[in-house]
DNA sequence: GGAAGATAGTTTCCAATAGATACCAAGGAG
DNA sequence: CTCCTTGGTATCTATTGGAAACTATCTTCC
């Protein structure tokens, strides 16, 4: 079914653990691939509140530009994290929201962009250490 | 200390959840940046068993090419998730290992990891649907 | 004695991506 | 008539990512 290859003499009913992330080719990779990324963590985590309108993200998100956000919400539709709901108001209303699989993953992105606001401070007091050590 | 707009009127003791992932210029936002990556993730998630060397790492993670391993080993010794240590053998070795803060990270970079092997299926069907519904 | 292999990277080059900016259509407000 | 809104796409450039070759030192193989 996935492009993986096959164990010799493996039945498919005992690979129940077979995926592997550290595995090239393995299709957990390309999930990671689209999940581990600076934009998608915050859109994600954004998205928690409810659904929110295209250009009410891209205000809120302060940085993204417009190509990026409309790139990264396709990859997260895709890939059934998010859904994208079109009103025929005037002017056209696009709303996105986290799907039921997209719930699943917002407590473990969510639980990221924590960790990076609590331990901020000791990050930079690292960096500095670093830098100092390694003038080069 | 860090460079963000100074909020008139607002001490820095009361500051405590001041910080914001969405903000631009925001410190948090550049923390980020080096977590949510995915060479990042997989390192993190191989060390937790205890320190590794570079080659192994290499070897274990498929598909990383030596610049991106040692970019992104810098990058992580920089921020003080992970410490290099040098031991003057023939040839010689270093060794890689989580700090106190990486083993910290460790568990909701593991968590990431995990989410995306237990829901590759739904995933990839997620696409497959989209794929149909967007031949485009 | 020379070649190969291990260690941990750096260097070089090309393709892919990210970001900034401009532009599009359809209307509503002033 | 002009500016503003909606949600994007098109274009151009700067940065990054990946593949491959190269560095240097020492050990082992034949």
């Amino acid at each position: 079914m996935f492009p993986r290859g096959n164990r010799e003499g493996v039945e498919m009913a005992d690979m129940q653990q077979a995926y592997n992330v550290y595995e090239d080719r393995c299709p957990t990779r390309l999930v990671l691939d689209r999940l581990a990324d600076k934009w998608a963590v915050l859109i994600l985590d954004r998205l928690q509140g409810g659904p929110v309108r295209f250009n009410h993200i891209r205000r809120d998100i302060k940085g993204i530009s417009q190509k990026v956000l409309a790139q990264t919400l396709r990859k997260l539709e895709r890939n059934g994290l998010i859904s994208r709901t079109i009103f025929p108001t005037v002017p056209v209303t696009v709303e996105y929201a986290l799907t039921p699989l997209g719930s699943t993953l917002t407590d473990t992105v969510s639980a990221l962009a924590h960790w990076a606001e609590k331990n901020m401070d000791a990050i930079f007091a690292a960096q500095r250490a670093y830098d100092e050590a390694h003038p080069g």
